[in-house]
DNA sequence: CGTCTCCAGGTTTTT
DNA sequence: CCTGGAGACG
């Protein structure tokens, strides 16, 4: 490898990268060449002869863990198939994998997503006869998380959740399941209680990266501290924290100045990304936060295009706006469809925007939204798989179970319940001796429908062994429970969302076939593939990126860049959200620095629409703008007014409307 | 006992 | 608008 490290970054970024030895915070500003530095420093690590397999960088989105890797691997020109570079949780399942036996949870060991987890919750709650009518699951939930990732404890225990939360335990570890928090927290687990297994990994792992460290909670933190030595890289940015209702505690940056304190401290101030009118926007929003270390970003790239704001009439015009002025600068400034972003708050905005993008057939892809696999019918196909791999898995295997019909109804579970309560076993166990044990008085006609459902599951669970075919075996097993027939008998009079369904399903198990066929992958069993669709929301595996508008959150889209940005829906009430507003005041900020990035990502030019109503729950309601937009400079903001019914006075109204908010 | 039908309620961001 | 749950029906 021959690069050029002096001619490809400026001084910070070179003594950042060359800097691989003892432990560095990097504090990169917006747009200061974070990836390119961490990219470098890997490379520069291969270059010196670290070996890849001893090279660990975490990031905290697939996207960044995906983007991370092409750069790498981009730089370098090498295959690297040692590297690991993964988010926190990717990682903590690989740890699992290998050492969960150690903490009594067995092989093949279910991921429970939210929707499993609170459905179990649920089912745990009505266990141990807790009120159900004023009960709200996702509540409980939040404060579970709380309580695992150690943000809280029983104490004020207000609710009286912590017996429902030691029920959810007890399932989950007879399920043999896990859930999200559990990806990093039995890890930790396993390092504290065997010390021999820490040390195998601290030994694989010399040199640790943290990407997004402001990102990272005090759990996360911990086990980095319970993995690294003292070769520990952690990059961050203190305005771009914005993950803070997960738990991330941009005080992890106090921390690692404690904990290492002979550490070197580099900042990255100069932006190269976008034009000084959007840096100054940003820094004139940014400024407006209490509690951030002073930064300057200085760019060379002056002035720049104003940054444009149009009041749509409702997010249809919103959505046809957008499509065309993306068709125009296109064509004028000789754009690429994937140099353009699109940014929104929920993803509840994407739908739109979509049928917009659809109907001026502009290229896009989504990411996020509701999550490909949480879709009801691709959920379906899953629990089947997952019960295949994971029997013990109730959940799942209560899910399905009457998915499609087969005559296992409510009350049917209800006996079921019954006899696993009796035999303190599982539902599937349960199954088997209802089965099996004649004795054992069950309702006939049942007995028959679960000796055909378990025969089904075996049936498929033998398929299921060999590592072949799999998305054929998939296949197999959608026909054979008949899904189409039963999409259409759900769906009886809307044969358009039948067909819909099926082809997600189908488009399921393309995706699969995919996967087991690309020959980097080395492990294309079933089990393998359930975790990987565990942690991912969207299967963007194979998607061809090149040439399509992206539409994201701004979540998501924290580490990305494009030529053009689009802020839609910048609405009171979205930006920043309502809801996170009634949770504190704390934040705020947070959505202010949400904002900020939001602006960050734009190299070129950034339009911000903000519809004058907009569609919620299908009532219009009227809307104001963004706060946040008062914070930016006028002499940085033009109005676009063209074709639509805006007129002068229109404008004028808007402006005096976002004063007034500013003033207030 | 299973299935069908209607109704209320609910949506921030991600792993 | 879409999902999940409760109650009626067969």
């Amino acid at each position: 490898m021959h690069l050029n490290y002096h001619a490809e970054l400026n001084p910070e970024q070179y003594e950042a990268a060359t800097t691989i030895e003892g432990p560095l915070l990097i504090i990169a500003g917006a747009g200061s060449g974070k990836t390119r530095v961490i990219t470098y420093r890997t490379a520069y690590m291969l270059d010196k002869g670290v070996p890849q397999s001893a090279i660990l960088a975490l990031t905290f989105t697939n996207k960044a863990a995906k983007e991370m890797s092409e750069r790498v691997r981009h730089v370098t020109g090498k295959k690297l198939q040692n590297l690991s570079v993964s988010t926190f949780h990717s990682f903590g399942v690989k740890i699992l994998r290998k050492e969960i036996q150690r903490l009594g949870w067995r092989d093949n060991f279910s991921i429970y997503d939210e929707v499993d987890r609170t459905q179990l919750i649920k089912d745990c709650a009505r266990e141990v006869g807790f009120r159900m009518d004023a009960f709200d699951p996702n509540k409980a939930g939040m404060v579970f998380s709380d309580v695992k990732t150690g943000r809280k404890d029983w104490v004020n225990d207000a609710d009286g959740y912590e017996k429902i939360y030691h029920e959810y335990q007890a399932a989950l570890k007879a399920y043999n399941a896990v859930d999200f928090d559990d990806l990093i927290g039995l890890p930790i687990r396993v390092f504290e209680t065997f010390p021999e297994a820490r040390e195998a990994y601290r030994d694989q792992f010399r040199f640790i990266m943290i990407d997004e460290f402001q990102d990272t909670s005090l759990q996360q933190y911990r086990l980095m501290r319970l993995l690294s030595r003292d070769n520990i890289c952690v990059v961050g940015d203190d305005d771009q924290s914005i993950y803070s209702w997960r738990g991330a505690n941009f005080e992890n940056i106090i921390n690692f100045e404690k904990d290492w304190p002979q550490r070197k401290e580099i900042t990255l101030y100069r932006n190269y990304r976008s034009t000084t009118t959007i840096l100054d926007a940003a820094n004139s929003v940014i400024q407006h936060n209490s509690n951030r270390k002073p930064k300057d970003l200085v760019s060379p790239n002056e002035g720049g295009a104003m940054i444009e704001i149009y009041a749509p009439e409702s997010e249809i015009e919103e959505g046809e706006f957008i499509a065309r002025v993306i068709k125009e600068i296109k064509l004028k400034d000789k754009l690429r469809y994937d140099q353009f972003g699109v940014l929104i708050r929920t993803n509840a905005l994407t739908r739109h925007l979509e049928e917009a993008f659809l109907a001026a057939q502009v290229p896009y892809r989504v990411t996020g939204g509701t999550s490909f696999f949480q879709r009801k019918e691709i959920k379906d196909v899953i629990s089947y798989l997952r019960v295949i791999a994971n029997p013990e898995d109730d959940v799942n295997l209560i899910r399905i179970a009457n998915v499609p019909r087969r005559g296992i109804g409510r009350r049917s579970l209800e006996l079921l319940s019954d006899v696993a309560k009796r035999y303190s076993c599982s539902m599937r166990a349960a199954m088997q001796r209802v089965r099996s044990d004649h004795d054992l008085e069950f309702p006939e006609r049942t007995r028959q429908d679960i000796d055909s459902f378990l025969s089904l599951l075996e049936f498929f669970r033998e398929e299921f062994k060999g590592r072949r075919n799999l998305s054929l075996k998939v296949r197999k097993l959608v026909d054979t429970i008949d899904y189409w027939g039963y999409l259409v008998s759900e769906n009886q009079h809307n044969e358009k969302a039948a067909k819909w369904k099926f082809l997600n399903v189908e488009s399921l198990i393309q995706g699969i076939d995919v996967w087991e066929k690309d020959p980097d992958n080395l492990e294309p069993t079933l089990y393998a593939w359930l975790n990987r669709i565990s942690l991912i929301t969207r299967d963007d595996q194979d998607e061809d990126d090149s040439g399509k508008v992206n539409l994201t959150t701004i979540h998501a889209a924290k580490g990305l860049e494009y030529d053009v940005v689009f802020i839609a829906g910048c609405e009171d009430g979205i930006i920043p959200h309502a809801r996170a507003l009634e949770e504190g005041d704390g934040n705020v900020e947070e959505e202010r620095r949400l904002f900020y990035v939001a602006i960050t990502r734009a190299r070129q030019r950034l339009l911000i629409t903000a519809c004058r109503r907009r569609r919620r729950n299908a009532m219009p309601v009227d809307c104001t703008p963004s706060p946040f937009l008062a914070e930016i400079p006028e002499a940085l903001l033009s109005w676009r007014e063209d074709e639509a019914a805006l007129t002068e006075d229109e404008a004028a109204d808007a402006w005096t409307q976002v004063h007034a908010m500013f003033d207030k």
